[in-house]
DNA sequence: TGCATCTGTCTTGCATACAAGGCTTGTATG
DNA sequence: CATACAAGCCTTGTATGCAAGACAGATGCA
């Protein structure tokens, strides 16, 4: 039973992308095991196609491979949480701060995107909520007309959205799509630089949600978990 | 004859890299072919790692495939040329901004990386020259403390190296280094402000000195080419 | 001559087969 | 009981084979 029919042929984008938007939606955890095999099983494709999306994601810096043993949903280090988080903060406060007055298609973009995610906070699909205060960045930089920094800055995206898995973050989503929402209102008045603070305190508030714990101590999340 | 010695076993990573430093240097066009086979011939291995390093190389946008035509080093638009200069503008002056004072160390490094891009300059490695070039911004970041953000600035470096082949950069090499020297100068009196400041004008000179041709005439190229 | 079509060749796309290394578990021995 | 060790399984790593599409050049026809 060699020609058996594939169901509906997924291609190895496809593959990726359902990864990634698992992770942005935090149904994937950081250091869960993406098996060649059952990925190939579950998407009904041959390894060869899992691999090239697990390849790809790893040059996204998502996934990491661990020579023989297995694919793993990356697990940010302390250091590594600070530089994305810095980077981040450098991306979108320098793309406000370097656009001009933001056009109205992307106004009116960004106000229905703050409506999905006021509509996301009052229903209980906690994926669906993670992902629209994810991608309001992303969709900000695409807004700000630049597609580079957009698709950089969702891949990063990505990755606090691990770190804030890994680290417990105990931040409120209604505060962060508050913040969304003042940061659109200065942009809408053509205020870019209160734009510009909001965006910096804002992933400033991300960030410090966070536990970090004690670097020295790499227990920790055990320890607590069986306490 | 199957079991053929190979060589010195290549991973798919020095394939990469390989290629990427290629670009870097100069020596790769936007546009050239690289095809599969001839690939898996130069490297002696089979194609499956050569694949692997061109999937690896389009997810970082420095190679596209075209669907059983071949894979490309890119071409990158004039609005993809825009953003990528708006990206590295961006986030090197954020980084500078963002960073306190640079430690003794970094500075050193600094010194003795402009030391070599001097020595570069009496030389007459084109290749050499562009390399350090570049990599100056790289290593600027490393040395800022942000590997993620030196990771993504290594990849626009490249794009922008693309993008000067492609449109007939007539950038000043000396004025370049001198400017990286200046801005050196500047972090080690602690003048963070003047750095970025600097940072932002040299980036401007460098895109400044495409030769953008009018966006409605695509034949501009040829046409000054058959001139 | 100009044009459509057809065929052969060369390319990537994908699946599969096999090789090689790591981890677990079972076992023997002190 | 603890530890050293070895067999086997399960994983990824790599090569290869075949399918299918794109393009060039030949061929036939008006």
């Amino acid at each position: 039973m060699k020609g058996l029919q594939r169901s509906p042929m997924v291609s190895s984008t496809d593959i990726a992308q359902r990864i990634i938007e698992a992770v942005l939606a935090q149904r994937l955890a950081p250091g869960t095991r993406l098996g060649e095999q059952s990925l190939s099983l579950l998407f009904d494709c041959s390894r060869t196609l899992v691999r090239e999306a697990l390849v790809r994601l790893a040059a996204r810096g998502i996934v990491t491979v661990s020579s023989r043993r297995g694919w793993y949903v990356v697990q940010p280090s302390h250091s590594e949480a600070r530089e994305a988080f810095e980077a981040r903060r450098v991306i979108e406060t320098g793309l406000i701060r370097s656009t001009g007055p933001v056009d109205k298609n992307a106004l009116k973009r960004l106000r229905q995107h703050l409506k999905q995610e006021q509509a996301a906070l009052k229903g209980d699909d906690v994926g669906q909520r993670s992902y629209l205060l994810g991608d309001f960045h992303v969709c900000l930089a695409e807004c700000l007309g630049n597609q580079l920094l957009a698709d950089t800055l969702r891949d990063f995206t990505a990755r606090t959205t691990l770190i804030a898995m890994l680290y417990q973050s105990n931040h409120d989503a209604v505060q962060s799509c508050q913040d969304h929402v003042d940061i659109v209102a200065a942009l809408e008045r053509g205020d870019a630089a209160t734009a510009e603070r909001l965006m910096a305190a804002h992933i400033g508030q991300v960030q410090a949600a966070l536990r970090l714990g004690s670097a020295s101590d790499p227990l920790a999340n055990l320890r607590e978990a069986l306490a």
